[in-house]
RNA sequence: GCCCAGGUAGCUCAGUUGGUAGAGCAGCGGACUGAAAAUCCGCGUGUCGGUGGUUCAAAUCCGCCCCUGGGCA
Protein backbone atom coordinates (compact mmCIF):
# COMPACT_ATOMS: atom_id res chain seq x y z
CA UNK A 1 0.00 0.00 0.00
CA UNK A 2 2.75 2.56 0.89
CA UNK A 3 4.37 1.67 -2.51
CA UNK A 4 1.60 3.61 -4.14
CA UNK A 5 2.34 6.75 -1.85
CA UNK A 6 4.76 9.16 -2.45
CA UNK A 7 6.57 11.35 0.33
CA UNK A 8 3.50 13.81 1.62
CA UNK A 9 3.90 17.21 3.02
CA UNK A 10 0.86 18.98 4.29
CA UNK A 11 1.15 22.59 5.20
CA UNK A 12 -0.58 26.15 4.69
CA UNK A 13 -1.44 28.88 7.27
CA UNK A 14 -1.42 28.22 11.13
CA UNK A 15 -4.97 27.14 11.83
CA UNK A 16 -5.81 25.78 9.18
CA UNK A 17 -6.35 21.96 10.14
CA UNK A 18 -3.08 20.96 8.94
CA UNK A 19 -2.15 18.45 11.97
CA UNK A 20 -5.94 16.93 11.97
CA UNK A 21 -5.49 16.17 8.55
CA UNK A 22 -2.40 14.82 8.92
CA UNK A 23 -3.69 12.48 10.99
CA UNK A 24 -6.41 10.98 9.38
CA UNK A 25 -4.45 10.80 6.48
CA UNK A 26 -1.80 8.66 8.39
CA UNK A 27 -4.79 6.41 9.53
CA UNK A 28 -5.73 5.75 5.94
CA UNK A 29 -2.14 4.95 4.92
CA UNK A 30 -0.25 3.64 7.42
CA UNK A 31 1.93 6.17 7.99
CA UNK A 32 3.94 8.36 10.40
CA UNK A 33 3.93 11.85 11.22
CA UNK A 34 7.21 14.23 11.34
CA UNK A 35 7.04 17.66 12.28
CA UNK A 36 7.87 20.51 10.42
CA UNK A 37 7.28 23.39 12.11
CA UNK A 38 9.60 25.75 13.74
CA UNK A 39 8.41 26.09 17.39
CA UNK A 40 6.20 22.76 17.69
CA UNK A 41 10.51 21.30 17.74
CA UNK A 42 10.73 22.69 21.00
CA UNK A 43 9.10 20.89 24.62
CA UNK A 44 7.27 23.31 26.69
CA UNK A 45 5.98 25.42 23.90
CA UNK A 46 2.97 23.60 23.64
CA UNK A 47 -0.29 26.11 24.36
CA UNK A 48 1.20 29.19 21.87
CA UNK A 49 2.28 26.84 19.30
CA UNK A 50 -0.95 24.79 19.03
CA UNK A 51 0.45 21.57 19.69
CA UNK A 52 -1.21 18.54 18.47
CA UNK A 53 -1.86 16.53 22.07
CA UNK A 54 -1.81 13.21 23.05
CA UNK A 55 -5.18 12.47 22.41
CA UNK A 56 -5.45 14.23 18.91
CA UNK A 57 -2.89 12.34 17.65
CA UNK A 58 -4.86 9.07 17.72
CA UNK A 59 -2.20 6.65 18.29
CA UNK A 60 -0.30 8.10 15.13
CA UNK A 61 3.39 8.29 15.69
CA UNK A 62 4.62 11.94 15.98
CA UNK A 63 8.56 12.77 15.02
CA UNK A 64 10.63 16.09 15.98
CA UNK A 65 7.41 16.83 17.95
CA UNK A 66 8.40 18.36 21.43
CA UNK A 67 12.31 16.67 20.82
CA UNK A 68 14.40 19.51 21.95
CA UNK A 69 15.04 21.99 24.51
CA UNK A 70 13.89 25.66 23.91
CA UNK A 71 17.62 26.28 24.33
CA UNK A 72 19.36 23.97 21.95
CA UNK A 73 17.87 26.46 18.93
CA UNK A 74 17.35 23.84 15.77
CA UNK A 75 18.07 26.12 12.64
CA UNK A 76 16.78 24.77 9.08
CA UNK A 77 19.88 23.40 8.05
CA UNK A 78 20.32 21.02 11.25
CA UNK A 79 16.13 20.55 10.91
CA UNK A 80 16.93 18.99 7.35
CA UNK A 81 19.20 16.30 8.12
CA UNK A 82 17.03 15.59 11.44
CA UNK A 83 14.19 15.39 8.80
CA UNK A 84 15.84 13.34 6.47
CA UNK A 85 17.05 11.04 8.92
CA UNK A 86 13.59 10.40 9.84
CA UNK A 87 11.99 9.71 6.68
CA UNK A 88 14.52 7.17 5.91
CA UNK A 89 13.87 5.82 9.91
CA UNK A 90 10.13 5.59 9.47
CA UNK A 91 10.52 3.86 5.92
CA UNK A 92 12.83 1.27 6.78
CA UNK A 93 9.62 0.47 9.45
CA UNK A 94 7.86 -0.17 6.03
CA UNK A 95 5.85 2.44 6.88
CA UNK A 96 5.27 6.00 4.90
CA UNK A 97 6.09 9.72 5.88
CA UNK A 98 3.55 12.53 6.45
CA UNK A 99 5.54 16.06 6.88
CA UNK A 100 3.16 18.35 8.58
CA UNK A 101 3.37 22.24 9.73
CA UNK A 102 3.81 25.31 8.46
CA UNK A 103 7.82 26.49 8.58
CA UNK A 104 7.68 26.70 4.70
CA UNK A 105 11.20 26.80 4.32
CA UNK A 106 11.67 24.17 6.35
CA UNK A 107 9.86 22.14 4.60
CA UNK A 108 11.41 23.59 1.05
CA UNK A 109 14.66 22.84 2.91
CA UNK A 110 14.23 18.87 3.57
CA UNK A 111 12.77 18.56 -0.27
CA UNK A 112 16.07 20.72 -1.87
CA UNK A 113 18.25 21.26 0.30
CA UNK A 114 20.42 24.11 1.45
CA UNK A 115 23.54 25.60 0.51
CA UNK A 116 26.34 23.68 1.19
CA UNK A 117 27.41 23.70 5.27
CA UNK A 118 28.36 27.11 5.99
CA UNK A 119 28.47 26.15 9.77
CA UNK A 120 30.83 29.14 11.13
CA UNK A 121 33.49 28.49 13.61
CA UNK A 122 33.89 30.24 16.72
CA UNK A 123 36.56 32.28 15.80
CA UNK A 124 34.40 34.08 12.55
CA UNK A 125 31.24 34.43 15.10
CA UNK A 126 33.30 35.87 17.59
CA UNK A 127 34.77 38.78 14.80
CA UNK A 128 31.51 39.16 13.48
CA UNK A 129 30.04 39.73 17.36
CA UNK A 130 33.08 42.34 18.53
CA UNK A 131 32.54 44.32 14.93
CA UNK A 132 28.59 44.31 15.47
CA UNK A 133 28.72 45.52 19.00
CA UNK A 134 31.44 48.28 17.73
CA UNK A 135 29.05 49.06 15.17
CA UNK A 136 25.92 49.28 17.60
CA UNK A 137 27.78 51.16 20.29
CA UNK A 138 29.03 53.86 17.56
CA UNK A 139 26.18 54.45 15.39
CA UNK A 140 23.58 53.94 18.18
CA UNK A 141 20.32 51.21 17.59
CA UNK A 142 18.73 53.20 14.71
CA UNK A 143 21.34 52.87 12.28
CA UNK A 144 22.67 49.34 13.25
CA UNK A 145 21.52 47.86 10.62
CA UNK A 146 22.48 50.36 7.69
CA UNK A 147 26.11 50.40 9.18
CA UNK A 148 25.93 46.14 9.04
CA UNK A 149 24.50 46.11 5.73
CA UNK A 150 27.68 48.67 4.50
CA UNK A 151 29.66 45.94 6.30
CA UNK A 152 28.69 43.98 3.72
CA UNK A 153 29.11 45.93 0.79
CA UNK A 154 32.73 46.63 1.62
CA UNK A 155 33.25 42.66 1.66
CA UNK A 156 30.45 41.42 -0.58
CA UNK A 157 29.01 43.59 -2.72
CA UNK A 158 26.95 41.06 -4.94
CA UNK A 159 24.93 40.21 -1.97
CA UNK A 160 24.84 43.74 -0.47
CA UNK A 161 22.58 44.50 -3.81
CA UNK A 162 20.01 41.72 -2.95
CA UNK A 163 19.57 42.48 0.33
CA UNK A 164 17.10 45.39 1.66
CA UNK A 165 19.58 47.31 3.82
CA UNK A 166 17.19 46.95 7.11
CA UNK A 167 17.46 43.68 6.54
CA UNK A 168 19.34 42.52 9.70
CA UNK A 169 18.98 38.64 9.48
CA UNK A 170 20.05 38.34 6.08
CA UNK A 171 22.51 40.83 6.29
CA UNK A 172 24.25 39.16 9.11
CA UNK A 173 23.95 35.57 7.87
CA UNK A 174 25.49 36.78 4.37
CA UNK A 175 28.50 39.05 6.78
CA UNK A 176 28.81 35.29 8.45
CA UNK A 177 28.94 33.13 5.18
CA UNK A 178 31.67 35.69 3.76
CA UNK A 179 34.07 35.67 6.51
CA UNK A 180 33.91 32.02 7.16
CA UNK A 181 33.50 30.72 3.44
CA UNK A 182 35.25 33.90 1.20
CA UNK A 183 32.43 33.50 -0.94
CA UNK A 184 29.38 35.17 -1.75
CA UNK A 185 26.29 33.75 -0.26
CA UNK A 186 24.27 35.17 -3.26
CA UNK A 187 27.16 33.12 -5.76
CA UNK A 188 26.54 29.90 -3.45
CA UNK A 189 22.67 30.43 -3.61
CA UNK A 190 22.65 30.68 -7.61
CA UNK A 191 25.25 27.46 -7.67
CA UNK A 192 22.49 25.39 -5.46
CA UNK A 193 19.73 26.96 -7.13
CA UNK A 194 19.13 23.88 -9.60
CA UNK A 195 19.76 20.87 -6.67
CA UNK A 196 17.82 17.70 -7.43
CA UNK A 197 14.97 16.85 -5.21
CA UNK A 198 15.67 14.06 -2.20
CA UNK A 199 14.22 11.57 -2.39
CA UNK A 200 13.68 8.52 -0.35
CA UNK A 201 13.13 5.15 -2.40
CA UNK A 202 12.90 7.07 -5.35
CA UNK A 203 9.53 8.59 -4.45
CA UNK A 204 8.32 11.59 -5.77
CA UNK A 205 7.53 14.37 -3.41
CA UNK A 206 3.64 15.60 -3.29
CA UNK A 207 2.72 18.25 -1.03
CA UNK A 208 -0.59 19.13 0.03
CA UNK A 209 -1.42 23.22 0.80
CA UNK A 210 -4.77 23.59 2.96
CA UNK A 211 -5.73 27.16 1.69
CA UNK A 212 -9.24 28.65 3.84
CA UNK A 213 -11.02 31.48 2.80
CA UNK A 214 -9.00 34.47 4.04
CA UNK A 215 -11.82 35.90 6.42
CA UNK A 216 -12.93 32.84 7.97
CA UNK A 217 -9.33 31.83 8.91
CA UNK A 218 -9.16 34.99 10.54
CA UNK A 219 -12.11 34.39 12.92
CA UNK A 220 -10.73 31.08 13.44
CA UNK A 221 -7.38 33.18 14.86
CA UNK A 222 -8.88 35.07 17.07
CA UNK A 223 -11.21 32.98 18.54
CA UNK A 224 -8.00 30.34 19.06
CA UNK A 225 -6.09 33.15 20.44
CA UNK A 226 -8.10 34.07 23.19
CA UNK A 227 -8.88 30.58 24.36
CA UNK A 228 -4.58 30.30 24.57
CA UNK A 229 -5.21 32.53 26.92
CA UNK A 230 -8.10 30.94 28.90
CA UNK A 231 -5.91 27.41 28.34
CA UNK A 232 -2.83 28.85 30.15
CA UNK A 233 -0.40 30.57 27.91
CA UNK A 234 0.75 32.73 30.59
CA UNK A 235 1.50 29.78 33.00
CA UNK A 236 3.20 28.31 30.03
CA UNK A 237 5.45 31.09 29.27
CA UNK A 238 6.37 31.98 33.16
CA UNK A 239 7.34 28.49 32.91
CA UNK A 240 9.71 29.03 30.11
CA UNK A 241 10.63 32.21 31.14
CA UNK A 242 12.08 30.88 34.37
CA UNK A 243 14.22 28.08 32.99
CA UNK A 244 15.55 29.84 29.68
CA UNK A 245 14.94 33.79 29.86
CA UNK A 246 16.66 34.28 26.67
CA UNK A 247 15.54 31.55 24.50
CA UNK A 248 15.16 32.60 20.92
CA UNK A 249 11.82 31.52 20.78
CA UNK A 250 10.09 33.55 23.13
CA UNK A 251 10.15 35.74 19.83
CA UNK A 252 7.10 33.77 18.50
CA UNK A 253 3.54 34.77 18.21
CA UNK A 254 2.10 34.68 21.29
CA UNK A 255 5.06 33.71 23.62
CA UNK A 256 6.49 37.70 23.18
CA UNK A 257 2.70 39.13 23.46
CA UNK A 258 2.34 36.69 26.74
CA UNK A 259 5.49 37.64 28.04
CA UNK A 260 5.05 41.66 27.06
CA UNK A 261 1.90 41.31 29.36
CA UNK A 262 3.92 39.06 32.23
CA UNK A 263 6.37 42.13 32.48
CA UNK A 264 3.89 44.45 32.84
CA UNK A 265 4.41 46.46 29.20
CA UNK A 266 0.82 45.57 27.88
CA UNK A 267 -2.75 45.01 29.69
CA UNK A 268 -3.75 41.68 29.22
CA UNK A 269 -6.41 43.06 26.59
CA UNK A 270 -3.49 44.65 24.61
CA UNK A 271 -1.57 41.64 24.79
CA UNK A 272 -4.47 39.52 23.16
CA UNK A 273 -5.43 41.87 20.66
CA UNK A 274 -1.81 42.28 19.85
CA UNK A 275 -1.43 38.44 19.64
CA UNK A 276 -4.42 37.98 17.48
CA UNK A 277 -3.55 40.85 14.93
CA UNK A 278 0.11 39.62 14.65
CA UNK A 279 -1.33 35.68 14.01
CA UNK A 280 -3.21 37.26 11.16
CA UNK A 281 -0.29 38.67 9.55
CA UNK A 282 1.74 35.43 10.58
CA UNK A 283 -1.27 33.40 8.31
CA UNK A 284 -1.21 36.64 5.45
CA UNK A 285 2.56 35.45 5.04
CA UNK A 286 2.60 31.67 4.84
CA UNK A 287 -0.25 32.30 2.23
CA UNK A 288 1.53 34.65 0.22
CA UNK A 289 4.11 31.99 0.36
CA UNK A 290 2.04 28.93 -0.51
CA UNK A 291 0.48 31.41 -3.73
CA UNK A 292 3.83 32.08 -4.62
CA UNK A 293 6.96 29.67 -4.03
CA UNK A 294 5.88 26.79 -5.38
CA UNK A 295 5.86 27.81 -9.17
CA UNK A 296 9.38 29.26 -8.19
CA UNK A 297 10.65 25.99 -7.16
CA UNK A 298 9.29 24.35 -10.17
CA UNK A 299 6.94 22.00 -8.58
CA UNK A 300 4.34 20.91 -10.47
CA UNK A 301 0.69 22.29 -10.02
CA UNK A 302 -2.09 19.72 -10.18
CA UNK A 303 -5.00 21.91 -10.58
CA UNK A 304 -8.08 20.31 -9.06
CA UNK A 305 -10.83 23.06 -9.84
CA UNK A 306 -12.08 25.00 -6.79
CA UNK A 307 -12.89 23.39 -3.46
CA UNK A 308 -14.84 25.62 -1.83
CA UNK A 309 -17.20 23.20 0.80
CA UNK A 310 -14.19 20.66 0.68
CA UNK A 311 -13.95 19.18 4.17
CA UNK A 312 -10.32 18.83 5.16
CA UNK A 313 -11.35 15.21 5.95
CA UNK A 314 -12.92 14.01 2.46
CA UNK A 315 -9.14 15.25 2.09
CA UNK A 316 -8.42 12.34 3.23
CA UNK A 317 -8.71 9.73 1.15
CA UNK A 318 -6.79 10.81 -2.05
CA UNK A 319 -7.81 8.29 -4.11
CA UNK A 320 -11.25 8.58 -3.90
CA UNK A 321 -10.95 12.00 -4.58
CA UNK A 322 -9.02 11.73 -7.10
CA UNK A 323 -11.18 9.05 -8.47
CA UNK A 324 -14.22 11.41 -7.76
CA UNK A 325 -12.67 14.56 -9.90
CA UNK A 326 -10.86 12.60 -12.78
CA UNK A 327 -13.66 9.55 -13.97
CA UNK A 328 -12.42 6.55 -12.47
CA UNK A 329 -10.59 5.73 -9.39
CA UNK A 330 -7.18 5.42 -9.85
CA UNK A 331 -4.20 5.07 -7.26
CA UNK A 332 -2.28 8.32 -6.65
CA UNK A 333 0.78 7.21 -8.44
CA UNK A 334 -0.66 6.41 -11.95
CA UNK A 335 -2.66 9.48 -11.43
CA UNK A 336 0.66 11.47 -10.84
CA UNK A 337 2.14 9.69 -13.57
CA UNK A 338 -0.87 10.25 -15.77
CA UNK A 339 -0.70 14.15 -14.43
CA UNK A 340 3.02 14.29 -15.42
CA UNK A 341 2.85 12.89 -18.93
CA UNK A 342 0.53 10.58 -20.82
CA UNK A 343 2.87 8.03 -20.74
CA UNK A 344 2.87 5.33 -17.60
CA UNK A 345 6.43 4.82 -17.66
CA UNK A 346 8.07 8.00 -17.03
CA UNK A 347 10.29 8.05 -13.65
CA UNK A 348 8.77 10.09 -11.36
CA UNK A 349 11.40 10.65 -8.50
CA UNK A 350 12.78 14.23 -8.43
CA UNK A 351 9.71 15.64 -9.13
CA UNK A 352 7.25 17.68 -6.42
CA UNK A 353 3.74 17.83 -7.16
CA UNK A 354 1.52 20.49 -5.84
CA UNK A 355 -1.90 19.92 -4.63
CA UNK A 356 -3.54 23.31 -3.16
CA UNK A 357 -6.95 23.28 -1.47
CA UNK A 358 -8.04 26.63 -2.00
CA UNK A 359 -11.22 27.74 0.55
CA UNK A 360 -11.54 24.74 1.97
CA UNK A 361 -13.55 24.65 4.97
CA UNK A 362 -12.67 24.79 8.61
C1' G B 1 -43.30 67.06 17.02
C1' C B 2 -39.49 70.82 18.19
C1' C B 3 -34.19 72.19 19.35
C1' C B 4 -29.07 70.95 19.16
C1' A B 5 -24.72 67.85 17.41
C1' G B 6 -23.22 64.65 13.74
C1' G B 7 -23.22 61.53 8.87
C1' U B 8 -15.97 61.73 4.87
C1' A B 9 -11.68 54.83 3.73
C1' G B 10 -13.28 48.57 7.05
C1' C B 11 -12.90 51.59 12.17
C1' U B 12 -11.80 56.34 14.89
C1' C B 13 -11.44 60.97 12.89
C1' A B 14 -8.80 65.62 10.07
C1' G B 15 -10.22 68.69 6.07
C1' U B 16 -8.14 76.38 6.39
C1' U B 17 -11.48 82.04 3.38
C1' G B 18 -15.38 76.84 -2.08
C1' G B 19 -10.37 74.48 -6.29
C1' U B 20 -13.43 66.43 -6.73
C1' A B 21 -9.79 64.56 -0.25
C1' G B 22 -5.62 62.57 4.33
C1' A B 23 -3.85 60.69 9.24
C1' G B 24 -3.71 56.64 12.81
C1' C B 25 -5.32 51.77 13.37
C1' A B 26 -7.13 47.67 10.59
C1' G B 27 -6.21 45.73 5.80
C1' C B 28 -3.82 44.39 1.03
C1' G B 29 0.47 42.95 -2.32
C1' G B 30 5.52 41.25 -2.37
C1' A B 31 10.46 39.21 -0.90
C1' C B 32 12.34 34.88 1.48
C1' U B 33 18.43 29.17 0.55
C1' G B 34 21.33 27.80 8.77
C1' A B 35 16.77 33.43 13.20
C1' A B 36 11.43 31.56 8.99
C1' A B 37 5.84 31.93 14.29
C1' A B 38 12.02 35.21 12.21
C1' U B 39 13.58 39.39 9.16
C1' C B 40 12.36 42.97 5.62
C1' C B 41 10.10 45.91 1.19
C1' G B 42 5.85 48.27 -1.02
C1' C B 43 0.44 50.15 -1.30
C1' G B 44 -5.02 54.63 0.52
C1' U B 45 -8.38 50.72 -0.62
C1' G B 46 -13.50 56.69 -1.20
C1' U B 47 -20.78 57.70 -5.12
C1' C B 48 -17.39 62.87 1.14
C1' G B 49 -25.68 60.09 3.65
C1' G B 50 -29.29 61.25 -0.68
C1' U B 51 -31.24 64.76 -3.89
C1' G B 52 -32.08 69.60 -6.07
C1' G B 53 -29.89 74.49 -6.32
C1' U B 54 -26.02 78.76 -6.28
C1' U B 55 -21.06 78.80 -8.74
C1' C B 56 -16.29 78.41 -13.94
C1' A B 57 -15.69 75.08 -9.62
C1' A B 58 -19.20 72.19 -3.73
C1' A B 59 -17.02 67.46 1.28
C1' U B 60 -17.24 72.83 2.13
C1' C B 61 -22.70 77.64 0.76
C1' C B 62 -28.50 77.18 0.43
C1' G B 63 -33.29 74.07 0.22
C1' C B 64 -35.68 69.44 0.92
C1' C B 65 -35.37 64.31 2.37
C1' C B 66 -33.07 60.03 5.04
C1' C B 67 -30.16 58.10 9.17
C1' U B 68 -27.58 58.28 14.17
C1' G B 69 -26.70 60.37 19.04
C1' G B 70 -28.31 64.00 22.90
C1' G B 71 -31.93 67.46 24.87
C1' C B 72 -37.10 69.49 25.27
C1' A B 73 -41.95 68.08 25.03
Amino acid sequence: MNSNFPLIGISGPTASGKSDLAVELAIDLNAEIINVDSVQLYSGLDIGSGKITAKEMKGIRHHLLSSFEPNQEIDAWSFTSLARNKIEEVSRRGKASILAGGSGLYLQSVIHGLIDDTAVSEQVKAKFEARSKSLLHEHGEQYFALELHRWLEEIDPVSAAEIQPADRARTGRAILCFLETGSSIRELQLKHANQSVYSSEGKPFLVIALLPEREELYKKINIRVVSMWESGLVEEVEAILEKYPNCKQLSAVGYRHAAQFISGEMSKAQAVEEMQKDTRRLAKRQLTWWRNQPSKLGWNYIDIGPSEGLEPSSICDISALIGERFGSEMAVENFLKGFLEKGSGEDLSGQVFFLPFTNVKL
